[in-house]
DNA sequence: TTGTAAGCGTTATCAG
DNA sequence: CTGATAACGCTTACAA
């Protein structure tokens, strides 16, 4: 029953290695024959066996995505972030015809990792965020994997990564503050997270110019709306209100605004503030959120575009994404 | 160089079959054989060809989960909903050891997805929101092809769904609204999507049993904040402002607690609100907000747990989860 | 309990 | 431009 590529041959009247090349768009076959057998093929609902075609094949045309469930369900991150850059991933893949696997949870140590290669399941590996595994990717890289890394960009790493300019876009929201006139800046965010403490550092960068200027920090740890929300409220009750603040993301500066409110205090009459990540909604916010963007959409295609580098014998760099600043009211 | 089952067999001094029957756990193995023949693979760094074995095998264990990115996308839907689903769904794939590949986006039409499972690279599908997808899943289950879907469950679907009790989910907020005494009720939400449309309809099974209750309907195409927020912002300035509303979504909610707070109301005193999913922001939320739960951890198991009873020749019903009102502040 | 032989459906090689 | 033949690495008979 389930018709093969002998079968197709022996209809159209041709051998299988021709019915092979024309499936393979080789230019070594006749108009004509092409046709036919494209015809032949159609009409029986012809569909190529891809686990026999994979197993001739070098190349498993197959790209394991890892994703960092452990940390991003349960809606600990609310941004629609990560869910962006598994889109663009997807797209970008999909136009190179490659398969996405997404990772199994059980994917956690060096061995497994390297099994899914050797079993010829896929070729490399692309790792949205590089939450707590470090030091794995680092033996990964050692034994010779080919992956590409989202996440903090360290020109160190033994490893390809894509990120975005952290440090850039701490500076260009310092920048907008010097512009606006503020004096006492306030940070929001966790600096244990690599990407996050480099937008700090950045933000900082810019007042250590301006003596008058201080900065303050306000650690979240979950980086999530009502975290933030709760805290930045305990924090105006406990200091005086900062003319500045820098999010670490637009959730949380949607979260911001509203502990603000409750004191009476609007952006950007008030405050300035800033969030990160430019998510849809920061434009239709009312205020309007003055946001960093951050490429997603690019992201995922650079990310493969390195991969496919790397499996090609490359040796791509580790990339930083354009970061502009987005002023809108705030 | 790249080691293979006949290596392994050499060097365990056994056939090529015994190794194979080893590491599929066969019980017609010698504990010694099995004991050597593991060790050499082991030491060997071996892993069995993926390739070869589905070739072989009928079954692929491989399940294509196809997420409605298009709608998904550009943070359009912030829930977190959709991305804890994949995870329910990635946990239970991986415990009974399949694969989950994820549909690229051009996949689109039936023929697109009956070439996936004759080509042999899934065994079926899960699709993750009908959305506006029902007429092709109709002609998909007409062709006989193994899918299950979650979204609203019509038991009158020649297909497998798995949802949210959508029906009961409307008329606990109806109920919940006659409760409070509201008369003038609103629902918020595009009913083309059929999940949306049975709320509704559970919500009006309520009203229609009290005389002086009216129902309206905001129809919000793009289930996002900021159309929400938009749309809902013009409704209240050409109509008289409703007593209660019914969102599709709790970020929804969100939005429309921004909207009628620029008209000085703010729930539960001037209306009630309802929302749905219970993300984890909703209970932090001021107000906190009313909502429907659905357990989508749940629903990853059962979702896989009917595909594999279809698989396996099968005819599973669809079924509801349990859902429940949680009330709070709105 | 184990081994031998055959074949899964494709592509690589080489000859024509 | 096309075809014959031999792999690819595994599992399924069947035999011992």
């Amino acid at each position: 029953m389930p018709i093969n590529m002998g079968d197709i041959a022996r209809l159209a009247n041709v051998s299988k290695p021709t019915v092979s090349r024309v499936l393979n768009n080789s230019p070594l076959v006749n108009e004509e024959t092409r046709e036919r057998v494209l015809r032949v093929a159609r009409e029986n609902g012809y569909a190529i066996n891809r686990n026999a075609q994979k197993l001739r094949q070098v190349r498993n045309d197959t790209v394991a995505v890892v994703l960092d469930f452990g940390s991003h369900r349960a809606g600990r991150i609310a941004d629609p972030f990560i869910f962006e850059l598994l889109a663009g991933v997807s797209e970008s893949l999909s136009i190179r015809n490659q398969d996405l696997l997404l990772s199994p949870p059980s994917l956690t140590d060096v061995q497994s990792h390297l099994d899914l290669i050797s079993s010829r399941v896929a070729d490399g590996f692309i790792f949205l965020g590089q939450g707590e595994r470090e030091p794995m990717l680092r033996d990964l890289a050692r034994a010779g994997t080919p992956f590409v890394v989202w996440g903090g960009v360290d020109p160190k790493a033994p490893y390809c990564s894509v990120g975005s300019d952290n440090r850039l876009g701490g500076q260009l929201a310092g920048e907008l503050f010097v512009q606006r006139g503020a004096k006492r800046w306030l940070f929001v965010g966790n600096i244990r997270h690599s990407e996050i403490r480099m937008r700090f550092d950045g933000l900082r960068a810019v007042a250590a110019r301006h003596a008058d200027v201080s900065v303050d920090h306000l650690d979240v740890e979950h980086m999530a709306y009502a975290p933030t929300y709760q805290q930045m409220g305990t924090w105006l009750r406990d200091n005086p209100p900062p003319d500045a603040v820098f999010a670490f993301s637009d959730t949380a500066a949607i979260a911001i605004v509203s502990a603000f409110r409750e004191l009476g205090l609007e952006a950007p009459n008030d405050y300035s503030l800033c969030g990160y990540n430019n998510i849809p909604p920061a434009a239709d916010f009312t205020p309007a959120l003055t946001t960093i963007e951050q490429e997603t959409h690019l992201a995922g295609a650079i990310l493969v575009e390195k991969l496919m580098q790397i499996l090609d014998g490359g040796k791509p760099k580790s990339s930083m994404l354009p970061t502009r600043l987005i002023v809108r009211q705030t």
